[in-house]
DNA sequence: ATACTAATATCA
DNA sequence: GATATTAGTATG
């Protein structure tokens, strides 16, 4: 008799020991019985006979997982703070128990597809010299960071490379940050790869999960693109992970285990031999202060764009004009306001800068209910003021235009204009996205307005004008990386429109000469950046972390803050940034409480924290969101 | 996590 | 005093 410790799959629970007659490899995936019911394991190793009693197994899948998923595993469940099966269950993706084909007919067909793909010259797109030069460069490096603006095709160097690993039968994963661009890739991606490529997300239906997985077991199925969950398909022989918009927060996870995707990837890379490339035209300060940077200089196709800036935060006479004769001039044009946050800021109209926090260099925010300015890092409380401490203009202000509001204004001031609003209030569903998508692209409707999703990578060929409104606010939010928000907004904006003609592209912002500094190029603006904040303290030069604390009794969430604080304040190397009600205050009839915490090594950090870890809080490493 | 148990609140 | 709701605990 032989006895194994096993963790619960998808459960918290702690490891249990239970006993077989055979001999079961490390990995496996089994049946357990547990109280009345069955649930299922994964086994972590062989014990020793236990002192208390112990049941058998009940079943035992052929699945298993490899050695380098669960030192993947391990990793994540340490580093961002969740139970080994919490971590180890992402790489689960359904099917398990299905098992019919016979063994030797599955080896066959394996062998038989890598003797069909093996040294056979897949179909490439043609690569300019400059795309070829960062492809040459590319394949040279183990991990690197592609860098280039919009429009200037990084996807035909990916689609190279990918061709690449499967003349060499290797299979690859490409991530992109939103479910919402895979059909527009997948037409690309088809062009080339056909049915050796598959699209994987969440949202994928059970049937078409299993079937998806039945081709990667068998072969046929050698590179999957997709969001987030992509990256822990059981693809075989993995050679090459692709992160693009790399830059993008939609890769961190918001529920635990609260892996960042980009960063899991590169780590992937490293334990199971793939090579790694990150992308983006607005890449984060992280990966270029981390990686090697392969530049792809000039843009594919080169075309004018003219920058206006104008004031305010509203729809001002400037911006409807302009809107108004490119409507009339049959073109179409994109409109973007920030996302409608919880929280209110004041910003001065006239120099567009944000009230801060003394202490930690992020926007003041406004609580009007109890009449005072609070920071969201370090709670620092003040009186509203109503001057600019900049530049003494008076008085503040925190009003701003929702997308509805805006849509309204436009259709009184332009007649006869078709606006599409495009933002998560409208675009629900993949259906609402085609129809919208449908529309502008049929000239239909002539305005694209909305928020965040408008930056998010989708073609455009016919757009002129492109507004982006309320810069001022992103700049000003509670958040480290404000600027990098604003300033990469406007460049994934911008970058939409002029595809075909040129372009004008007009800003609204009170400090014009921040974004004026940097319009033209984006890595003087990274160099700049990360210069502040190695002098602020703040990543990619120290770790944060960020523990969550939510509880029906508002007490009894209190003092868990305060006792955990204090536990903390025992350890030397790390500082705490700050504790207190959290910016959002109650979710859920749960009152919430954070603590934030700062080191200058992520070592101590993670001592700490796994010191305090218990049930009641939740640890967020390397936050992207601090409400 | 979840089933089960003990403790406490709710109510006729 | 019986029942509903909640808090606590052990699971192999």
């Amino acid at each position: 008799m032989k006895y194994y410790e096993t963790a619960l799959l998808r459960s918290s629970a702690p490891k249990l020991t239970y006993a077989s007659t055979q001999t079961l490899a490390i990995g496996s995936i089994v049946t357990v019985p547990l109280k009345t019911t069955l649930k299922d394991a994964i086994v972590l190793k062989e014990a020793q006979k236990p002192t208390f009693e112990t049941e058998a197994f009940v079943s035992v899948s052929e699945h298993c997982y490899s050695t380098e998923q669960m030192e993947i595993a391990k990793f994540i469940s340490e580093y961002y703070f969740s139970s080994f099966s919490e971590a180890i269950s992402l790489f689960l993706s359904y099917r398990r128990s299905v098992c019919p084909h016979s063994d030797t007919n599955l080896q066959k067909e394996v062998s038989d597809i890598h003797i069909e793909n093996v040294g056979v010259r897949a179909h490439r797109p043609t690569l300019s010299s400059i795309q070829q030069k960062a492809y040459n460069q590319l394949l040279k490096k183990d991990k690197a960071l592609l860098f280039g603006v919009t429009g200037s095709g990084k996807t035909e160097i990916f689609i190279s490379l990918m061709a690449k690993m499967l003349e060499e039968g290797k299979t690859s994963i490409f991530l992109m940050p939103e479910i919402s661009l895979t059909p527009q890739m997948e037409k690309r991606l088809k062009v080339y790869f056909g049915d050796k490529v598959a699209m994987w997300h969440s949202k994928l239906t059970r049937k078409k999960k299993e079937s998806i997985l039945e081709g990667i077991e068998e072969g046929s199925i050698r590179i999957v693109a997709g969001a987030r969950s992509a990256l822990f398909v059981p693809l075989a022989n993995l050679g090459l992970i692709i992160v693009d918009e790399e830059h993008d927060d939609s890769y961190k996870a918001m529920t635990r285990p609260r892996y960042h995707a980009r960063d899991v990837a590169v780590l992937m890379g490293q334990k199971m031999g793939a090579k790694v490339v990150l992308a983006s035209a607005t890449p984060s300060m992280g990966s270029y202060h981390k990686y090697d940077v392969v530049k792809l200089d000039k843009p594919f196709v080169e075309t004018k764009k003219i920058y206006t800036f104008v004031t305010g935060n509203a729809l001002n006479h400037t911006i409807l004009n302009t809107l108004h004769t490119h409507y009339k001039a049959g073109n179409q044009s994109l409109l973007f306001l920030p996302t409608r946050g919880n929280f209110k800021y004041l910003y001065c109209e006239s120099c567009g800068k944000t009230h801060l926090c003394p202490y930690c260099s992020v926007g003041m925010a406004l609580h009007r209910k109890f009449k005072h300015l609070k920071c969201h890092y370090c709670n620092f409380t003040e009186a509203i003021v109503d001057t600019c401490t900049q530049c003494g203009h008076q008085p503040l202000r925190s009003d701003r235009m929702g997308t509805v509001e805006a849509i309204e204004v436009i259709e009184e001031a332009i007649e006869g204009i078709q606006v599409e609003q495009f933002d998560k209030d409208s675009i629900t569903t993949a259906k609402k996205l085609k129809d919208a998508l449908r529309r502008f692209e049929s000239g239909e409707s002539q305005l694209l307005l909305g928020t965040q999703m408008l930056s998010k990578g989708h073609d455009y060929t016919n757009i002129t004008l492109s507004v982006i409104m309320g810069l001022d606010y992103i700049l000003g939010l509670a958040d480290y990386r404000a600027r990098e928000r604003a300033m990469s907004l406007l460049f994934q904006i911008a970058g939409r429109s002029g595809r075909a003609k040129e372009a004008e592209v007009i800003v609204q912002t009170g400090d014009p000469e921040f974004f004026q500094t940097y319009l033209r190029d984006y890595e003087l603006f990274i160099k700049d950046e990360l210069a502040f904040l190695e002098m602020a303290d703040y990543p990619p030069f120290v770790s944060l972390a960020r523990i969550l604390i939510a509880h029906k009794d508002e007490a009894k969430a209190g003092k868990i803050t305060l006792d955990t604080v204090t536990k903390l304040k025992a350890f030397k190397d790390i500082e705490i940034v700050g504790s207190g009600k959290a910016p959002v205050e109650r979710v859920a009839n749960k009152f919430r409480f954070n603590i934030l915490l700062r080191a200058k090594n992520r070592v101590p950090l993670l001592k700490a924290l796994h010191s305090v870890d218990c049930r009641e809080i939740e640890i967020d490493m390397d936050p992207v969101e601090f409400s």
